[in-house]
DNA sequence: CGTGTCATTTTGTGATCACAAATTTAACGT
DNA sequence: ACGTTAAATTTGTGATCACAAAATGACACG
């Protein structure tokens, strides 16, 4: 296996202001956005081990930063440290699904209206641009795009409520069911998904609360249903 | 300043199961444990840095073991860590408060309704025993005890549930709001605090959930309520 | 052909080092 | 005295090393 292509590091350097590269933490920011975008669109699967050594080879960096972030990661629950300190994301479980769907239900919803107010007509433009991409992938079956595109139509609304609590906590339970997420649909493939990102889309141009909030619950029910009836019959 | 007395490291090595002494994480497990207690009961102040070579120094271990643990709060958003690198204990502000509030009102009482049924008649005696235990620290005006007790009594419930994705949330939170708790309890005493702890407990024994539920809301509303006035007037 | 045992390799952990950025302290000139 | 600059210290970061535990593979034995 010599020629086997890495699947994270993306470009060479294309890291802006979210990734400073010069900076204090640059090699970790590096490797923490490389990780996390890894997770959200489905390139580990769950059960599998992922080793410090092997991240830092497939990134170019020593151990030393890919140890912290997967710390910190491990701290998200996004991936899991075994008893004998190994390291792997972590597989869906009923319990576990059940409650990332509540929590997702209790706490998105809420931070859609909260971003409500402060989303304008350009957001709408954007979130509607990011849509008919998606539209777009859903039906050539580009799974990986899809999820990251997914992921930023939700992130493009929480983000707009500046939240400091809620968001970040969001995230974690984005990073949790994401590699689950994307088994899925290597399976049954994303044909037959459906969204409600235009009723949300509608929602927000009329500056609708309640309905913003249907339309996310609504969203969140939709996608994790698919979800949850695929749990049972795991290999 | 020679003597500065270590505020860290309780004892020689008390340490049970759920810290490891021997196990593969050991010296991260007692850092771990140690941070955490100590952003709980209050003894980190906003605002203040926190050092790698301090910590490590007042624990009596390397840097390195540190390094992961405040990784790991960071990314629970225990701890912030500064542009420049620098590591510091974030400060309140009337957004975050009123965030973390929201989230606790949405998250707790789900959470506990959810654990209401695996609690027994043992876990109604032992938390009886701590709510009176809280009872005589609350008239002595010893906060650090009382903070550490508020937290078992809470996540004693929580905890029942069994929960694996709500509880670290949950979790995060607190971690969030303890430090600033503490000062506000350094500054108006403890004394004309109000818990609705015995009607947590009576729900508990009668197996009523939106008793419970109500109880808990109370509970976080009450003691938050104090906080929120404070939140004002800082320094 | 399956099974237990042992050597080899891999892996996480803790410690130490070198370096650069940033803070603090000291010194200096105005 | 005060503001500015320069030296000295502190601090986070990334890399490397040594070690023990664990996983993997090879191999012999039943």
């Amino acid at each position: 296996m010599a020629v086997r292509r890495s699947a994270l590091k993306s470009g060479p350097s294309k890291a802006a202001t979210p990734t400073p590269s010069t900076s204090r933490g640059a090699t970790r920011g590096q490797v923490d956005t490389a990780v996390r975008s890894g997770l959200l669109t489905g390139r580990f699967i769950p059960g599998k081990a992922v080793t410090i050594r092997g991240l830092a080879a497939e990134l170019g960096v020593s151990p030393m930063p890919v140890r912290e972030v997967l710390q910190r990661l491990a701290a998200e629950n996004a991936l899991e440290v075994k008893p004998n300190g190994r390291i792997q994301i972590p597989d869906m479980t009923r319990g576990r699904f059940d409650e990332v769907l509540k929590a997702r239900l209790l706490l998105e919803p809420e931070l859609a209206e909260l971003a409500l107010s402060k989303l304008t007509g350009n957001d709408v433009k954007a979130l509607t641009a990011i849509d008919d991409d998606i539209d777009q992938r859903l039906t050539s079956g580009d799974a990986e795009a899809y999820m990251r595109l997914n992921h930023a139509f939700h992130f493009y609304i929480y983000r707009a409520s500046g939240s400091k609590v809620l968001l970040p906590l969001i995230d974690s339970l984005w990073l949790q069911f994401a590699p689950f997420m994307r088994t899925v649909y290597g399976r049954v493939g994303t044909a037959n998904l459906v969204d409600q990102h235009k009723e949300a889309i509608r929602a927000i141009e009329q500056q609708d609360g309640p309905a913003l909030r249907a339309a996310i619950t609504a969203d969140i029910t939709d996608g994790m249903g698919l979800l949850g009836k695929e749990i049972l019959l795991k290999a």
